[in-house]
DNA sequence: TTTACTGCAAAGGGTTTGCATGAGG
DNA sequence: CCTCATGCAAACCCTTTGCAGTAAA
């Protein structure tokens, strides 16, 4: 079944990264890794208490922290707090200012790895990662 | 002298833009907008406090919220927490990892503005503002 | 005079920390 | 067996809120 499989990917995936496993840090971990929402600390700990009641958000911000060391996740500054991403691929989050919501806007062609090579050339940073977010007015709460 | 002028057409501006002129209001305006660096509401209020030492935060908030409403900064996520930014030219910052220093970067090329439309185009929803960030190491801090 | 901003203080929420217990390698 | 993660609780900001006094328009 596709659920064991991808728990014994995930586990071997931590252990490469030399990652010590816990039925909790698989569980944040899956948590974040299984859907393509931007979860914050908060509501990763609201879905894993289901499983885990005893977990505390202290776990939570601790294994999010060794996920994000460890290259599986990355934090990302929204008006709303930080939230975890985990596509490793330069994009754009497009956010809903009034209803909140964010895609994702992948095939940018080159707009983002133009920005950080101009970053490069222009200031001597050496570039690690980026966040670009667009402010916007979803169709629907955009009104008539 | 310049500093006066410079007052006097900051309280003009605020006017203009139905901000009720207060002491205070001016002078985190000017702290906000006289430093190329983005500040925190934090740090505005332990650079005010040295001229109006009973100023509360809670005032600091109420007025950058007021300048934010007004057009006049703009409010933007970092990892370190909400800053506010005087430019109104949509422009990159690039972030140091590690001593936290940001530098902006205009003249981008379009790649801001092709990102915007993109934006739009592939998701219908309508761009307002737009925050990027790119997370870096500086000349200093990369090391040999 | 009317409106609403300021200052003070308290409350709220998210994040961090310290320590004893318990599980992983 | 040694290391380190967990859970619990307290501490620590940062931010928000309520209210009486006061300044702006």
């Amino acid at each position: 079944m596709k659920g064991k499989l991808d728990r014994e990917a995930l586990v071997r995936e931590l252990r490469r990264r030399g990652i010590r496993v816990t039925a909790q840090r698989i569980a944040v971990a899956e948590a974040v890794l299984g859907t393509a929402e931007h979860l914050t600390v908060q509501e990763i700990y609201q879905r894993v208490r289901q499983r885990f009641p005893h977990i505390t958000v202290g776990t939570v911000y601790n294994t999010v922290e060794v996920l994000t060391a460890g290259g599986l996740i990355q934090p990302l500054p929204f008006p709303s707090g930080t939230r975890y991403d985990t596509d490793p691929r330069p994009h754009v989050n497009v956010v809903c200012i009034r209803c909140g919501q964010v895609r994702d806007l992948h095939d940018d062609g080159g707009h983002l790895s133009g920005l950080a090579e101009l970053a490069s050339r222009r200031t001597g940073f050496h570039p690690l990662s980026q966040h670009a977010a667009i402010y916007a007015l979803c169709p629907q709460c955009h009104g008539p």
